[in-house]
DNA sequence: CAGAATCCAACCGGATACTG
DNA sequence: CAGTATCCGGTTGGATTCTG
């Protein structure tokens, strides 16, 4: 929700609406936001990746961070989690449908950056 | 930066490049992400919001971070702060061209986060 | 009005060690 | 391999008070 803004006869503006509860953006932030979170979902763009080699490819992130935020990330359905019973087992992460309808908007965020050499 | 991929003889994926620095991704969720920062760009884009006003707007930040967002903001050139010296003084922030060039994946982000029910 | 300063509790996140 | 458990210092951010 967008505050709504009146113009007084002073010129002064004047705020009506608050934003009482987090405006979309910030729920957005709060589901793809965060450290790592961006990250992880790009990375998975290709195909499944395990636990490990996710952990290598975010870099920089703590296998604690990445098991935190990959928990966060399939309880807001963006991903999935799939147990290969293998010795010693394996466990493979795989973008949803619905966390491909974020890519576009990570890559625009990530154009954004290199564009402005952020 | 993007880590490369190999696929073994087995199948198993190697991940040859690790992401050392932070990947782009991540820098502009520096930029952009974090706490507040994109829902004060969004009530900006109308014109110059004063201090009061955007912590209205924004809802639910105190002060303090109302202000310390907005100097980082400033450093990253987003938006400018002007000073007018009336009594008692008043301060408009105003969103810059590079700031603009943000608002375009700030609505995508807003309107993915709408579609979903997020 | 527009902050800066201070205090302090809560959370975050890295390092390390451990488990099935 | 894929985590979980624990410890613990650092940061975050709210509440409150103060200032020009």
């Amino acid at each position: 929700m967008k505050a709504s803004v009146k113009t007084a006869e002073n010129g002064r503006k004047i705020v009506e609406n608050i934003c009482t509860e987090p405006c979309s953006i910030e729920r957005g932030m709060r589901v793809l936001g965060g450290k790592w979170k961006g990250s992880i979902l790009w990375h998975l763009q290709d195909g499944p990746v395990r636990f490990n080699d996710l952990n290598r490819m975010v870099g920089g992130a703590s296998k604690k961070m990445i098991a935190q935020r990959l928990q966060e990330m399939e309880e807001n359905g963006l991903l999935t989690r799939q147990v290969i019973s293998t010795k010693p087992v394996a466990v493979a992460y795989e973008i949803t449908d619905f966390g491909r309808t974020a890519l576009g908007f990570l890559e625009s965020l990530k154009d954004w950056v290199e564009d402005n050499q952020l």
